[in-house]
RNA sequence: GCACCGGUAGCUCAGCUGGAUAGAGCACUGGUCUUCGGAACCAGGUGUCGCAGGUUCGAAUCCUGCCCGGUGUACCA
């Protein structure tokens, strides 16, 4: 359509122009374009005599039933039957084919227990996986996890302390205490860091040791932990709904190669400062960082290096995505310009996506002190709401409610996160997509076979088959930028024009029932396709 | 200090490749219905779009400055 008019503009202007469409007030039109009022000084001429012009044009085209002019100069466009129809049919166009991606969709350190900012991350990275693999791209899903360094020491200074020389008192902690056994064990070496100098020097030694262990304990108890570790964020990671991912990367595997490729490209890409081998992010909008340290340690930004060259040795991916908190937007600023200096070939390979953080309106949350909301707390809650309207609350139905609540806002934009609206299950969220769709299925089951697909419509029908034809460009916005949201906004507006639909138009039992049936039909379809793009179910009794 | 992100209705947020009276949800008030599943639908808004300039026929949207909030600012991850 874009190029229909263009070519009309060039017919009639001789200038070639991009036309953008959009989409105007139902009233105006299905499309509205204001190209007469950008070509006003161009061609001298007032802007409503050329959408006149123009409008008179596209007239003839069988497509449109009606070109208006109105406004200051809009061109109001209104599409014939068979052309709103065959929209609501059309495929995204896939323009990331051919390309091959590799996606981070989780990475929560073990040793400490994962909470609702890892669950928003990778509820974000695997519905961002999505978008990719819905725009073409061939996606690999992986996790990184950082199972050396500070945090393990602090956390093995408790673990060592709680088995007093016995590993069988680690081993004996039950399966479903486990995550927050871990979680308070970091808390407690957190703490103990922070305001005892002797358990600080032994956090050291300890942290030391998650690269080189000392001991046959230390192994036993790391092992086992890093495995239960590894277990709950598996576990929790496919009940939130999360394809699974193909490849574990980590920090330990990741740590040699970085720091040999720092070392390599010394004085070249880094220098040596106070002993230590630095980046100097400054000159390229970052901030001057250590890769490794002057004890000859590697440290988190070289280890990433190390990640992106065996992502490359695994993959041969044409881009890198890394989902991470907006604090560490300037942190990875740095080390994508390092990466681009050291392998100039790959460079702006690795993207970051920053995304906000979760705030909770009731209480805060803290990793530090152990003050942490469990996902499995959050799911207990909304299977207590769903309950109390008598409904079944599979792990299904509350990861669709969660995931909505999370994808709902702009990427980038902070999750205010109230417990008792996210679990309210009315208005916008993903409890209301789930339930009219599972509304619509039931109407089809109480009709047999009587179904036609709607090869005409009526005035009736014209608010949701328009609804529904916007289904393709939307998909398309929404993985041009990576921005889930947008698919979020439409389906509930989707879902609100099939309510409105519904109550209106009885389809058991009336004279248009196999017609009425297609349309519910190409509805039920449109709103699965979209809520599995977000990684939600789409149930069809709930 | 510098850099990045944000500031739109009481609350939570869309809208920002400039366009037609700035939109949703929640909350609140009233209504619909002898439920094709009421987790529904309908009606009800006097919003300094943070402030001030600028560009433009036209600015919530672009530019500049300022104010407020968050985050970051090398040997933690």
């Amino acid at each position: 359509m874009n190029e229909v008019i263009a070519a009309s503009v060039k017919n009639l202007y001789g200038i070639d122009v991009d036309i953008v469409l959009t989409r105007p007030e139902p009233q105006f039109g299905d499309f509205a374009s204001n190209i007469a009022l950008q070509l006003a000084k161009k061609v001298g001429k007032n802007p409503r005599e050329i959408a006149q012009e123009i409008a008179n044009d596209l007239e003839s085209n069988e497509d449109f039933s009606e070109v208006t002019v109105a406004g200051p100069g809009f061109i109001n466009v209104r599409l014939s039957e068979s052309a709103l129809l065959a929209l609501t049919k059309k495929e995204p166009l896939p323009t990331r084919a051919g390309k091959t991606i590799a996606i981070e969709t989780n990475n929560p350190n073990p040793f400490k227990a994962m909470h609702i900012g890892h669950a928003f991350n990778a509820v974000l990275g695997d519905t961002i996986a999505n978008l990719l693999a819905v725009s073409g791209a061939k996606v690999y899903r992986v996790s990184y996890h950082g199972d050396v360094g500070l945090h393990v020491g602090k956390s093995m200074y408790s673990l060592l302390r709680y088995a007093d020389g016995d590993f069988s008192k680690i081993e004996s902690v039950p399966e479903n205490d486990r995550n927050s056994f871990m979680s308070k064990m970091y808390a407690e070496g957190s703490r103990a860091y922070k305001e005892d100098e002797a358990a600080k020097k032994e956090i050291n030694d300890l942290a030391e040791q998650s690269f080189e262990p000392k001991s046959a304990l230390y192994i036993q108890i790391y092992d086992l932990c890093k495995k239960w570790s590894f277990e709950q964020i598996d576990a929790i990671v496919a009940r939130l709904g999360n394809q699974p991912t193909v490849y574990r990367f980590l920090e330990s595997d990741a740590d040699h190669y970085g720091v040999e490729v720092v070392k390599r490209n010394v004085p070249k890409v880094f220098q040596e400062s106070e002993g230590a081998l630095i980046f100097k992010g400054s000159e390229h909008g970052a901030f001057d960082n250590a890769f490794v340290a002057s004890n000859g340690r590697g440290l988190y930004a070289a280890r990433d290096l190390g990640l992106m060259l065996l992502k490359n040795e695994q993959f041969h991916p044409d881009e890198s995505y890394i989902i991470t908190g907006e604090e560490q937007g300037a942190y990875f600023k740095g080390v994508i310009a390092a990466a681009g200096q050291v392998w100039p070939e790959q460079k702006d390979q690795t993207v970051n996506i920053p995304t906000g953080l979760v705030k909770l309106t009731t209480g805060k949350m803290s990793s530090r002190d152990g003050d942490v909301v469990e996902i499995s707390w959050l799911f207990d809650e909304f299977k207590k709401a769903i309950e109390i309207r008598e409904g079944e609350a599979s792990d299904e139905i509350v990861a669709g409610a969660l995931r909505y609540q999370f994808l709902k806002v702009k990427i980038g934009g902070d999750v205010v996160f109230d417990v008792n609206e996210a679990v309210s299950l009315t208005g916008n969220t993903g409890s209301y997509l789930q339930y009219a769709h599972a509304r619509a299925k039931r109407i089809l089951d109480k009709i047999s076979n009587n179904i036609t697909m709607p090869t005409e419509m009526y005035d009736e029908d014209r608010a949701l088959i328009r609804k529904l034809s916007e289904y393709s460009e939307t998909v398309e916005n929404s993985f041009r930028n990576l921005e889930p949201h947008h698919i979020c906004n439409y389906l509930f507006e989707l879902a609100q024009e099939f309510n409105r639909y519904y109550e209106k138009n009885q389809v058991v039992g009336d004279e248009k029932e196999a017609h009425r049936a297609g349309i519910v039909v190409l509805y039920a379809d449109t709103l699965k396709a979209g809520l599995a793009i977000l990684g939600i179910h789409a149930p069809e009794k709930m």
